[in-house]
DNA sequence: TTGTATTATTGCAATATTACGATGTTAAAA
DNA sequence: TTTTAACATCGTAATATTGCAATAATACAA
């Protein structure tokens, strides 16, 4: 009864869901979307940019950092959010790993 | 105060978070592997094969038909539930345009 | 028509996510 | 040191998602 029942799943199924959650939200497309293409990472702009509050904003950077996509400094005044490119890469590579092994054999 | 403020994003960002949206759950995940390896597509096996009861199956295979990824037969007994390749392959290439057209320009 | 097998729907409970106001923290400027 | 600018965190409310038991619907076989 209710949610949650992660631990019957395999490692690289549990992967592909957790990159993907990460997309699931436009809010954080459109910040990735915006930090990506800023050569300044001046944070305070992604509150306007997006136009939800700042803790708001706050908490989804939050959710795009703990999966390793964002780069800089994070602490104190004048921080820089960036995108990991690498890391970045390696998520569009797993899902095209997943796309690629996942094809139709009947109907 | 909650969730949802979907209306002030972009088309494309709300497609891409629609579309992440299906992959971010395991189980969805592991539904679309299995239906897509299998030859015949007895439904019931699903269950099984997961470990999940059947009306939730039946409703993360809900989730999978909105968005249009199932073909086959639909109604009735023995019914077939299979990937649709091309619909598949739309959100492969929907999602590597976003990977190739967001890069990081700072940090 | 009456079972029977298979999937869908409904109703409900548990949990997760989203959002924001209020407040705390941090680092540099004054 | 005090102020200020820029984020983070906390607390809380609203909503969405997940999961299953019970039940309904469907199609075929007997």
């Amino acid at each position: 009864m209710g949610a949650s029942k992660l631990d019957i799943y395999t490692d690289d199924i549990s992967e592909i869901a957790e990159i993907a959650k990460v997309f699931a939200h436009p809010a954080r497309v459109a910040i990735l979307k915006y930090i990506s293409s800023q050569e300044s990472c001046i944070c305070n702009d992604i509150v306007v940019e997006i136009g939800l509050s700042q803790p708001t904003i706050s908490q989804h950077l939050q959710v795009i950092n703990k999966v390793g996509l964002l780069k800089g400094n994070f602490k104190g005044k004048s921080i820089c959010y960036c995108l990991d490119v690498e890391r970045f890469q390696q998520f569009q590579t797993l899902l095209n790993t997943f796309f690629n092994t996942t094809k139709a054999t009947c109907c």
